[in-house]
DNA sequence: CCATATATTTCGTTCGGACGAACTAAATAA
DNA sequence: TTATTTAGTTCGTCCGAACGAAATATATGG
């Protein structure tokens, strides 16, 4: 049964692997959040607008779980930093849309270049069918943690 | 040259792949974090000490860059809440050794029985091989983002 | 021993972000 | 039109976490 003995051992490895690896990208997060002047919350906004588009004030209360007061004020703060731009919307006059202003995003781009480098020294290690394996990985992997984020999130 | 066209798209899907994975650990950690009663300072020194073990405060403070006054508010908060314990070391009583409570960090195991589940199920369906490749992938992926977490950590 | 250096804590203060309540403006219903 | 509902903002307040400075306790060098 040596065949049963190394995947249990490789298990156990891809579970230490894997918090090992969430816990990098908290960091990294974190510290690449530091450096563009954000709070949690404030990134936590950039990426929602990332993944979801522009969105509206109530639409960003809702998803972030912040009071409507609360969410005035971080897209001041946003806007400010001239993270995001706020956009009357003209099919209906009380609602604001927020939309990131990506270039202002990607003028940080520098502090992510040794990351990236290193992303693409890594990638280049691997064969083609390697990385459709990695990538099969990754979007499971985050479809998986966003299921779970949900299941924290919804009050049980 | 259709190996190399692959390849390209790959290579961008795999750089979509894990950013929205990133993220997904991001929000994930934050949402665990919540429902334990930490704030991402208490989080982040509860990894801090998941993965070096016990530290003094004194390291505590090196690796978060808290001044030494705002580390024993933290020790304070954290021990309050049961997840660490001050330990008096005995080279030297002047140090105060913070050891994490696993037992009560691991109550709250349920939290993450989704998550544990859906990884599983995920693991299952790879191969010894491929799940070596996603180990390794996971390592090295680690690896760089610390070390970009350093570079962007050390003041330049 | 005594003086000085080091590790941590205590104290008082400050600051940012989150909030509820009241308000404004726009849309919809009557 | 006027009344009501909905979206966002403003305002005043509160709370937690971070800090510097001073205090305490222990270690170390002269």
């Amino acid at each position: 049964m040596s065949r049963d003995a190394d995947r249990r051992e490789l298990l156990a490895a891809l579970h230490q692997a894997g918090r090992e690896n969430s816990n990098a990208a908290v960091m990294f997060h974190a510290a690449v959040g530091a450096r563009m002047g954000l709070n949690m919350t404030e990134e936590k906004s950039l990426d929602l607008l990332e993944r979801e588009g522009a969105l509206t004030a109530g639409e960003i209360a809702a998803r972030t779980g912040l009071a409507p007061a609360s969410v005035s004020g971080l897209i001041d703060r946003l806007e400010r930093k001239g993270f995001v731009r706020r956009v009357r919307d003209n099919d209906d006059g009380r609602r604001v849309i927020v939309e990131m202003n990506r270039e202002h995003v990607a003028s940080f781009g520098t502090l992510f270049a040794g990351f990236v480098d290193g992303l693409e020294a890594l990638y280049a290690s691997y064969t083609n069918e390697q990385l459709h394996v990695i990538l099969d990985f990754l979007r499971r992997s985050a479809a998986i943690q966003r299921e779970a984020t949900g299941e924290l999130t919804s009050q049980t």
